[in-house]
DNA sequence: GATGAATGAGAATTCATTCAT
DNA sequence: GATGAATGAATTCTCATTCAT
C-alpha cells in the first residue's frame, strides 16, 4: 500500500492536484486500476490515507526528536517541525488542501498536540507544570500556524531558519512564563 | 458580480464543495449559465474571486475594528479575528481549501499582516515600537494559526470565547514584552 | 455588407474556421453583434455570402481577362484561374470546405463553366465550334480540378507557373483537337 | 475501430454533418461514449480516420481494378473512379469537406496519383513512357476534378456514364499523345 | 488476486441568437 | 437602425468505478 501512496504523492508533487486521477496513480504505482481498488475503496480513501501518512510521519519525526537526548528538547522539536514544513512544500500544500476540503483539518494539529502533551508529561520543568488545555491549544496552534505559513510560500522563507527557530522558542517561553 | 459570489458561497456553505458546479451557481444566482461566463472566465476564477472577497471582508472588518476608538484596540482586533473564524466555518473551510490548492495561500495572511502593520504604526506603544519583520511574521502567523484552528473544527470550539481571547492577548503581549 | 464579409474572410484566413464565430465577425467588422443580424439572417447565410463573393470575384476576374484584347485569350484565362488559386489559399480552402459542407459545391464550377461558354460563343475558332455539353463538362471540371489542387497545397506548388500553364493549355487543346 | 467509423459514416450519410456528435456516434456504434474515447483521442481524430478510410478504400478499389487482367486497364480505372464518386455522394461530400477544412486535402489525390504511377510503371505503353511529374500532376488532378464534380451534384449526373467514361479516356489519351 | 476495457453520469464551456434599450 | 448583455441548448470530454476474464 505504501507504494500506492508514494505514487500519489509523486503525482501531487510533480504534476499537481488536477493530474491526480486514479488511473494515473495506478499506472505510476505500476499496478492495474482494478488492483488499486483492491487496496482502497475509492479515491477519497486514497487521499485520506495519503494525508494520514504525512501526519504519521510528522508524528514519528517529532517523537524521534523527543527521544533524542538533547540538551534542549523543545528547541529540537521546534526545529524538526519547521524543517518538515520547509521540505516538500508543494506536496504538503496539496495534502493540506485536500484534507481541509475533506473536513479532516483537525487531524493536522494532532502531531503537535500529541507531542506537546508528551513533552509536558516527560519534562514538566520545561513547560512549567502541565499547562491547562486552553493554553495547550493556543500554544500548539500558534506554533503550527507559523509552520504552515512556511508551506504557503509566504515571507517566512526569507527569514533565516535559526532566527525563526529562536523567535518561535521565545514565543513559547514567553507565553509559558507569563502565567 | 457580488450576487454570483453570494450564490457560490451559499452552495459551498449548504451543499459542500462537490455540489459547486457552474450550472448550479448560475441557477442559484438567478442567471443563465452563459451569463455567468460573462462575469468570470472560468470556474477557477469564480472560486478565486470568492476567496478574495472573504479576505477583503476580513480586512475590512479588522480595519473597522481598528478605526473604532476602543480602549483596547488590540483586544478588539483579536476578538474580531476570532469571531470571524467562528462564523460560517463550513464556507471558510472550503474557501481556505480551494485557496490553498490554488497556491494562493499567502494571501490569507494578508489581512492580519496588513492590520498588524497598521496597528504598529498607529499605536506604537501597544506593540512596543514597530517589531522587526520576523517578529511580525511570527506574531501574525501564530495568531492566524489559532484562528484557523477554530475553523477546522478542533477542540478550540470548547474554549469559552473570552477565555481564548485572553490567552491570545497574553501570548501577544508576552512575546512582545520578552525582547 | 462587404466589410462584414471582409472581416469574416480575414478571420478565416488568419485564425481558421474554428475561430469564425458570429461575435468575432461582428467585432472585427467594427459593429455590434445585433447589427450583424441586421445584415444576415444567420451564420450560414454569412458563410454562403462569403463563398458567393469569392465566386463572383473569380467570375469577374475571368471576365475581365476575356475582355482584354489578348492574342491568346485562352491562355490568359488559364493563367488567371491558376493565379487566383495560388493566392489566398488558406481562405479559399476554408471557403471551399464550408461551401462543400453546405451542399453548394456546384456553384464553384460556375465561373469556369460560364466563362467557357462565353469564350465558345465569342471565339468559336478557339475551341473549334461550341463543344457539346459533356465535353464542356469534362473540360471545365478537369481544369478546375487542376486549379483546386493548387489550393490544397499539393505537389502542384513545385511546378513552375508557366510550365503548368503550358501543360493545361496543351490538355485543353489536345482534347478539343481530338474529336 | 471499423464499426465506429461505420457508425460515423452512417450518421453523416443519413443525418448530415450537424448530427455528427460524439455521443451519437457512440450510441450508433453500440458502445459507451467513454469507450469511443478509448479508440480516438477526440472528435477530429475520428473524422480524420473516417476520411482516411474512404481514401484507403478508393486506393484498394483502384488497385483491384488494376490487378484485374482487363484488356483496357486504363478504362477500367477510370470507370472505377467515376463509379465510386457516383456512389454514396452525401457521405463523400461531407468527408471531403471535413478533410479540406482540416488541411488534409492533398491526401485526397493520393489514390489517383499512386495508381497512376503504378500504371505508368506496369504498362508503359499505355501512357507512352512514364510522363514527367508535371504531366502526371495535370492528368491526375484533371481526372480527379471530373470525378469530384460528380460528387458535388453538378450537371455531370445527367451525362450517361459510358459517355462520360469515353470522354475522360479521350482527354487522357489526347493529352498523352500530344507531346 | 490482478487486470484493464468498458462505462456513463455529469461537468465545464461555447456560441448562435434574441430583444429590451 | 444599432447595440450587446443575456440566454441556454447543446457538445465535447473526463474520470471514478465496475466486472468479466
Amino acid at each position: 500500500m505504501g507504494f500506492i501512496l508514494e505514487a500519489a504523492a509523486r503525482i501531487l508533487r510533480e504534476d499537481g492536484r488536477a493530474a491526480l486521477t486514479t488511473n494515473l496513480v495506478a499506472e505510476r504505482a505500476g499496478i492495474g486500476i482494478g488492483t488499486l481498488y483492491g487496496y482502497f475503496p475509492d479515491k477519497e480513501a486514497t487521499l485520506i490515507a495519503l494525508a494520514r501518512r504525512m501526519i504519521d510521519e510528522d508524528t514519528a519525526a517529532l517523537r524521534a526528536a523527543l527521544d533524542t537526548d538533547d540538551a534542549e528538547p523543545l528547541r529540537l522539536l521546534v526545529r524538526t517541525l519547521l524543517n518538515r514544513h520547509r521540505d516538500d512544500r508543494a506536496l504538503r500544500r496539496e495534502v493540506m488542501s485536500v484534507h481541509l476540503g475533506q473536513g479532516l483539518g483537525p487531524e493536522h494539529a494532532r502531531p503537535v498536540a500529541e507531542i506537546s502533551a508528551l513533552l509536558a508529561r516527560r519534562a514538566p520543568g520545561l513547560l512549567g507544570r502541565t499547562p491547562p488545555p486552553e493554553q495547550m491549544f493556543v500554544l500548539t496552534r500558534a506554533v503550527l500556524g507559523i509552520a504552515r505559513a512556511l508551506v504557503e510560500d509566504g515571507d517566512g522563507a526569507e527569514i533565516p531558519p535559526d532566527r525563526l527557530e529562536n523567535e518561535v522558542l521565545r514565543l513559547i517561553r514567553a507565553y509559558l512564563g507569563s502565567a
